[in-house]
DNA sequence: CTCAGATGTGCATACGTATGCGATATACTA
DNA sequence: TAGTATATCGCATACGTATGCACATCTGAG
């Protein structure tokens, strides 16, 4: 039914290794031989099992890419530029999207027979990496860290984007700045509420307690979150968000409150997405170079791959102001 | 290294054999011994090798999700779905993001040794699908068809949208009524256009020349096409884009030229997008049940890998216009 | 003319699992 | 008690490719 290299190597009178050497252009063989190979091959269509491969060599050269939740209009950026630096590099991405992080998932994992993972959407406490590791299946965080289990990292560093957000709030009078966070079990969330807080403190400012929301990094947390600063008897002149979605959902609860951004209210956001830069958006948010970021995670990963007794390497993203319309002065 | 079946069988005592059927639950074996090998796998941290499985029984249970364009937020909406739908009946899906649509992709997927491809950007001059009919390949058409090559098809039916569109447009005492379509080599494209046509028609209104303009499904194309159409000395009332992500760029095309949105022109876009219903935009679209078309497309895809010999069928999903706040009255 | 070295190819086997079939033991029937 | 059916499991092998090693052929030097 379906052919195989031993068809190739019967129609061109060799031997199946030497078909497999020859695809692959093995030095050692005739320039005639393989030329010979190559003609079968492709008259009769053949096409190499990974399969068949994936077993004989015990590797797959496909890399797992962990997600949960692809709607968030996060995730997708990431996905092109991974495929791109991987392919360049011999390596095929494999994506998983995953509601949940558990042992499930690991054996998942584990058992598709992928040569490395890159982990995104990891929690403090995932269980993943714990499996992976004891497994000797190679990985590397993607943005977001765990605690416990030591690896590869591409993350972003807010501190120089946070100093300067605070510095620009400051500046057009600022005071009263609210939050809205990201999940408290996440590296990102904890880095980003830490980087703001020690800026402000640079300027005097505090977050109070009651100016603090966390949630999901999606529009519905910082929807809820903005509603409720919005109604409080003083509201905050600012809202900073976790990223960019909460940041989407902060402007939508002050379009249906009828709160004018950024007159009565500042709202700043994360990541720079390409929708926060629309004009009909315009959303002032902390930048850095995601794609850079992902390639680098790939090519830890595929370091890691080939090279696993390196020690590990944290490789971290310098961040920015991007001022657009929706900072203004405080009122 | 690896923990394989055949340590399990050592350390229950059994053959190799036996792990593989205890493990798959097989009525033949007694309890017993099942309980004995589960015990000695979870003992050992034993996960079956999906490669060898796949070898051995010729199927790998995993399905392909052809993509162009990941970042287009058109696409991230149909992976959850499909992802849940898939795995309900025991299959995985392998997401393929390729930018182009040419023999080495369709060799890639063959070689994947995947059981089944689900075609979400096809043009309708493809030639994956010549490839993988040749190959025995099965897949469907997800949203867009192609010409030549007949396949099991899940698909919106944009007549009554655009029949509602066409009603609520004249209602509103548009008579200008400009088209940005997509990619003249799409099914979507195509279809979308000659609805919109159609429906017009009835109420006696065509669209000149000067007021079409055609490109990719993407905000660029809304963005240059109503930047244009509004320079035009008699500019249209009312703009119908291919998608939402094509007005989404239209919404940004009149914000900067300074053009309000319902007052001075009409957008009315197609797919309903969670973004469309955003309060900060509230972009009035053509809405379908794009979930449900996900889960038949995978269901198709299964019978046709299950039942390779029933009738090919398309699964033809109606629309409804929607209309929020960028429908209003012709000036 | 012989032999070391280089070059090119085949043989045997391994990778991890699934499955047809046969073997053994047990239960049941007449 | 013999024979048949049933339950349970192992043996042998297949899947498609890669790779260590042996073998054969050829080249060129002494």
């Amino acid at each position: 039914m379906v052919v195989t290299s031993r068809d190739v190597a019967k129609l061109a009178g060799v031997s199946q290794p030497t078909v497999s050497r020859a695809l692959r252009d093995d030095p050692r063989l005739s320039a005639a031989t393989k030329e010979r190979v190559r003609k079968s091959a492709e008259r009769l269509g053949y096409v190499p099992s990974d399969v068949g491969r994936a077993l004989s060599s015990g590797r797959t050269r496909r890399i797992g890419l962990l997600l949960t939740d692809l709607e968030n209009q996060f995730y997708p950026h990431i996905i092109a530029p991974a495929h791109h630096q991987l392919e360049s590099r011999g390596y095929h991405l494999m994506l998983h999207t995953e509601s949940a992080d558990n042992e499930v998932v690991a054996e998942r994992l584990i058992s598709h027979g992928l040569d490395g993972v890159i982990l995104a959407t990891s929690t403090i406490d995932s269980v993943v990496p714990l499996r992976l590791r004891d497994r000797g299946l190679p990985f590397v965080y993607f943005n977001r860290t765990s605690l416990g289990v030591h690896a590869d990292s591409a993350v972003v560093d807010p501190t120089q984007g946070m100093e300067q957000a605070a510095e620009a709030l400051v500046d057009r009078g600022h005071r009263r700045i609210a939050g809205i966070f990201g999940p408290a079990n996440t590296s990102t969330a904890l880095d980003r509420e830490l980087a703001l807080r020690e800026a402000l403190a640079h300027h005097g400012i505090s977050i109070p307690g009651h100016y603090v929301h966390r949630g999901p990094f999606d529009t519905a947390t910082g929807y809820d979150g903005t509603q409720q600063l919005l109604r409080l008897p003083e509201p905050p002149t600012a809202i900073l968000c976790g990223n960019d979605v909460v940041a989407f959902g902060a402007l939508n609860a002050a379009r249906v409150a009828g709160v004018d951004v950024p007159g009565d209210v500042s709202i700043i956001g994360f990541d720079n997405l390409p929708t926060a830069s629309w004009p009909i958006i315009r959303l002032t948010t902390i930048a850095y170079d995601l794609d850079a970021m992902v390639r680098r995670a790939a090519d830890l990963l595929i370091q890691r791959i080939e090279k696993p007794d390196l020690p590990f390497e944290k490789a971290s993203f310098p961040s920015r102001l991007v001022v657009l319309d929706t900072l203004g002065t405080a009122s």
